[in-house]
DNA sequence: ACCAAGTTTGACCATCCAGTCAAGAAGCAA
DNA sequence: TTGCTTCTTGACTGGATGGTCAAACTTGGT
């Protein structure tokens, strides 16, 4: 039976809990940057403990230290990323100016593409095989806040503001466009030529699509 | 020294060459569509032959038997595909009508994506991953085709019978709009419900898009 | 019926890989 | 320095998985 005096026999910071001391938290952010590198380039089947302690500067047990499992590097990844994954939605504002709200929404997904591709990747790997790990997440959460904003898309669509469109098809678009040059980046570069960044001309496209679609 | 009565010392049926029997064909086509959904569902390092050989009705030697590896069934897979997926842009016809080969484009690459996902998948998958086996097929026949095609687009923009806009992105929003409705089709479930199908709406809509934003 | 080629399989091997463990090496407070 | 806690690691285990092989079983032509 243990005794009060002992210690609880728990990972360090495991599962949301504050990291306890300077080299927790070093090592954590490492494991957890090298695990986004690794599972964004080989989704999670492809991509190996060691190759990820590897990429920390560390040993696979020492990596084993910090998280209990794969899985439990790769949910804590996830689940750190969530939210952030959500900012930009929560941000169009339904007082705002329709068009407006609309284009800074669609260029602040795509300055997420160019700034956070791994984490695009990441999420595009796990819905291509089927969501597992993001059902609970994707079906409460960002289902609720899409049709929240669609609600408001659709009235500004009904008051003659901006053209009558399916706002949950206008939401899609732009998650379709956006994405595609994070994480379709490899064939962009393919076929345009190593020398051009895959999201030259990008923003301005998009502004004249949005522009053009959106028009009362 | 091989006498030239010796039969080949071939895999049968191995790359390109025709199936010699009946059973050849019947098994070497179940292993493709077993592979192409396993692949597609789990990527190459996710699926294991084992899956792959049950789902086709096989033993893993038997699968063997008729590929060398599985790397030999993923290849096959791929270069089968590879045609077929160049089918729809090869159809867009300089002579014809801006407006109308566009939109044609656009609708046939969607009827592949509610038809094909599982192909659409397995591409997805492989460019997520760096394109490593896409390499050559990207940077030589699909880049020529799209080149080609591009120069198309940008001469209906000059002639002022569509709106100037890069043609390079044009073609890429049209694969980011239309293969969006296979690759992202879990959760476009999650998030309208089951009991939609994913595309319920989304031919009106990119109609909508694309006729807005070409209208010169 | 007979035979040769084509097909199928159980048993097996080698490697990879997630995860364990006990012992040793820092860190750190007194 | 001492003693306790936190970190780190080499060596290991067990199971999964890609691939082999020789022996059997089918098939189809004669």
């Amino acid at each position: 039976m243990p005794t009060p005096s002992m210690p609880p026999a728990e990972k360090p910071g495991a599962s949301g809990a504050a990291p306890r001391s300077r080299i927790q938290e070093r090592n954590r952010a490492r494991i957890l940057d090298a695990a986004l590198e690794v599972f964004s380039n080989h989704g999670f089947r492809g991509a190996t403990i060691d190759q990820i302690a590897t990429e920390a500067g560390l040993s696979k047990p020492n990596l084993l230290y910090y998280f209990d499992s794969k899985d439990a590097v790769h949910s804590a990844l996830l689940s750190r990323l969530l939210d952030d994954w959500l900012e930009p939605l929560r941000h169009l504002d339904a007082t705002g100016d329709p068009q407006t709200e609309i284009l800074s929404y669609m260029r602040r997904k795509l300055a997420m593409s160019r700034t956070y591709p791994r984490e695009s990747r990441l999420f595009a790997n796990e819905i291509l095989q089927g969501a597992p790990r993001l059902e609970r997440f994707i079906s409460t959460e960002l289902r609720a806040l899409v049709d929240e904003k669609a609600q408001v898309i659709a009235r500004w669509g009904r008051e003659g503001r901006i053209a009558e469109v399916d706002p949950h098809h206008l939401i899609f678009s732009i998650w379709a466009l956006t994405q595609h040059y994070a994480d379709f980046a490899a064939q962009i570069r393919l076929i345009r030529g190593a020398e051009h960044d895959p999201q030259d001309g990008a923003e301005a496209f998009l502004n004249h699509l949005y522009t053009r679609m959106l028009a009362p």
